[in-house]
Formats: structure tokens, C-alpha cells, sequence
DNA sequence: TCAAAAGTGTTAGATTTACACCCATGA
DNA sequence: TCATGGGTGTAAATCTAACACTTTTGA
């Protein structure tokens, strides 16, 4: 609040989205190669500008509707990452979000036109830039989010079975876990229903789908996976 | 990455610091009466804009140092700060940052000049634009760090009794904590050294005082209060 | 009939919590 | 001598972790 500020000394605010999806077992997230200068072709986070008339959040929120077509997604602030040089060009800061999606919702020709990737979150490429932090960050935030929250069903169709439910706890804790021990805690939590559904695609004998039941979890918000 | 952006869309990006004290048994922080309009009058955090030869981080170390007098503080980012409006006069983007520091260290007249008060995190009024939600944010960050890193030890002196330590966790988390089990736990990590040295300032009879040695903690980082 | 995933309880060990008295000292 | 904060151990309760077999069904 001191000293003087001219024009000069405003700079450009973008927002960078990390984008979490499950699938076949393996936490992914979406990058592309960049498709402008500086760092045309280089592994990348999907970001944008933020816009005078948005919040910064509104700026992320609207860059996921464009890239994934799905709103209310989960949506949580990674950080700001504001080094002097870290775009080449100009003097950008830049807020990270990441974002959890059900890959099932995701209409995959959206991710041709974008030509985006899903890449194993243990088998990132180097990034554009500082987005190898931005993705480490957030990986770190959400497995903390995901063991406290009950966010992760984001993550999963809205009917999913226990070992689906396992697997992903899994692959964000990289740790294999007890089936009886992980299903014993799932069944002290109510909120997450039993359903008369049956899935038949993961096995023979087939699953009962489960659910997470919001309302309830509301009444009793106690989650610990 | 899409669309027409100008110089029009560029903003100021500032920095606000929750700068967090321990002292007399109570947790505080040093805010102000803003100098300026817009908001003059108004009980504020301090902050500073971010200059376009800083990174963002540094400009909180800057701002800190100004304040304060002391080089390398312990300080967290909070978080970027984006609505539309939160600013009344001009689109400002803020990134809040949370500092520990000992109030010992800090020389008090230093407050004076800047007319800053140590206020209990507890008893916060209301802040200009958005600077109670950073402090909300900042404290609940800051409770989580602390619990697992060993970093409450930079709001004592270095050398420090059981008892004012086993306060600061007290007043970080809202709770008392039983003495017996506590010092057990502290008797467990070997890298909170006893000394020969005796505090007689607090009781009669004399505390032993510890610190917080660094090199051990290396060695073996298991930390948890 | 058998391969493959679903589903189910118990026990030992580790961790956490509750709890009360003596000590040393200066005023 | 007494008021004040410093310092110490044990036992019950809870939580966590390890572990293996039966069920169902489609191929």
C-alpha cells in the first residue's frame, strides 16, 4: 500500500486447471501440447486468461465449461504461482485449480478438439513452464482433500461399486489397501448407500452399486477413508 | 489459452500477510487501520502490490521485511484472492500470505509506525474487503501446518519451556491439551532438545528449557503434536 | 468345473486418553 | 509454610492392521 503504481506495473492473471479423472483403476489428468508461442508443442496444462469482469474462480470455472462442456464441477485452488520469468513472453500470474471429473461424463470428442491426453498421474512429462509444480501441488491437496471430504465420489460414476470405490482410494494414496478393513469403514459411513442394483460388468457373480447419499452425510458429517 | 486479451485486461496483483504472533498465552495478529482510501479507517491486513521485478513470493518477503525488520521469516502462501469487486476501487487480484514470527524478535516500536495491533485470532474484527476470510483461511492452514511440520517453534523464542509450548498448541487449536501426554509425545521426538539452561521468569522453582534442533529433526523427520 | 471377483469377522498390537500426586522454590 | 507452576507413570479404551476362506456365476 505504499510507494507509487502505475499502469506499468499491472500484469496479466490466467488461470491453469489441473483436471482429475479415474479411470481403468489409474488416477489421470488431462494435458495437451501447446498449440501457440512461447512453448508451441511442449506437454501443457489447459489454462486461460482471466477476464475483468470475472472473479478468478469464474475464470476457471468457465475454462473447465469450455474445455469439458460439464458444470458444477468440483473445483478447488491450488494456488498462485507468480515467478517473475515463468511465462516467457510476458509477466503472467498464474492460479491453478484442480478439478474432479467423471470420466464417463466426459464427452471424449471434446477431448479430440482440444487434443488433450489423459496421463497417468505417475507418468507426467515434463511441462510448459511451472506446471510440474502446479500438478504436484495439487496432487498433494487433493489426496489430503479426498481422505477428509467426501469429494472423491467426483471422481466415480454416481453408482459405483466398493471395489471401484477401493481402487481409486487406492491409486491417490499409491497403496494397495485391505478389502476387509476398507469395506469394514465404508459400512460405518451411511451416507454411503447400499443399492438393490447389481453391476454385472466387473465380475460374474457381479457388485452391488453403492451411492453417496448427500442429505445424509449432511445430518452426521463425519468422513475418514 | 483462447480469445482477444489487451493491456485493459491486466490487473494489479498485491499482497496481504496474516502475520501471526504468540504471546501471553494467546495467538494474535498484527493488523492496521487502513491510511487510504478507499477503506480509510478501516481495520485492514498489511500489503503491498506486487512489483513487476518480484516474483510474488517476493513481494510478500518484502512487504514482511518492511514491516517487521527480520529476514527470513517462515511464511506460507495462503491463496489468491479474485472477486470481481473485492476492491472497490480497482480490479486488484490479492494473494494472501501467513507469517510466523517470534514477538520477541519483533521490535515493537516498529508497530508503532505503522500503527499496527496485535490482535487474539479469536477476537478479529471486521477487516476491509475479504481480509477476514485470507485470516480464516490463513488460520486454518496454518493449524494444519503446525501439527505436522515443526514450525510452531517459530512463534517462541529459541529457547523455550514445555509449558509455553504446550500453550501455543492450546491456542492454536482451541483446546487444552493433558500435560502428562503431551510431554510425552514431546519426549518422543528427540530433535526437541533439553538444555541445561533453567527459566525462572515463568515459576519458583524453574522450567527447563528446550530447543528445537534442526539438524536431528533431518535426520529422522517424524513430527506430529 | 473352474476361474475370477464379491463378500465377510476376529484377534493382536499399537495408539490414545484419562487421571493425581510429589517437587522445588521464593515470597 | 504455603502457594505456584514443574514434573512424572499406569491402566483402560479405542483404533489399526493383519489375516483366509466361502459365494456366485458365466464361460
Amino acid at each position: 500500500m505504499t510507494g507509487f503504481y502505475g499502469e506499468h506495473s499491472k500484469v496479466w492473471v490466467s488461470v491453469d486447471c489441473i483436471i482429475f479423472g479415474f479411470d481403468e483403476g489409474k488416477l489421470r489428468i488431462l494435458i495437451g501440447k501447446r498449440n501457440m508461442d512461447p512453448g508451441r508443442g511442449e506437454w501443457s496444462l489447459y489454462g486461460g486468461f482471466v477476464r475483468s469482469d470475472e472473479s478468478v474462480d469464474n475464470a476457471a470455472n468457465r475454462v473447465l465449461y469450455e474445455l469439458t462442456g460439464l458444470r458444477n464441477i468440483y473445483m478447488r485452488q491450488v494456488g498462485a504461482f507468480g515467478k517473475v520469468d515463468r511465462d516467457p513472453g510476458e509477466r503472467v500470474v498464474s492460479v491453478a485449480y484442480y478439478a474432479l471429473i467423471n470420466v464417463k461424463d466426459y464427452d471424449d470428442s471434446l477431448r479430440r478438439t482440444y487434443g488433450l491426453e489423459w496421463v497417468n498421474i505417475d507418468e507426467i512429462p515434463p511441462l510448459y513452464s511451472d506446471h510440474n509444480e502446479m500438478v504436484q501441488k495439487a496432487r498433494r491437496l487433493m489426496r489430503q482433500k479426498i481422505a477428509t471430504e467426501p469429494v472423491g465420489f467426483r471422481l466415480l460414476p454416481s453408482l459405483f461399486t466398493l471395489t471401484q470405490l477401493q481402487h481409486l482410494y487406492e491409486a491417490v494414496n499409491g497403496a494397495e489397501l485391505d478389502k476387509r478393513n476398507f469395506r469394514k469403514r465404508v459400512k460405518e459411513m451411511d451416507f454411503i448407500e447400499k443399492t438393490e442394483l447389481i453391476d454385472k460388468t466387473g465380475s460374474k457373480r457381479g457388485a452391488s452399486l453403492y451411492r453417496f447419499n448427500k442429505r445424509i452425510y449432511n445430518e452426521d458429517p463425519n468422513f475418514k477413508l
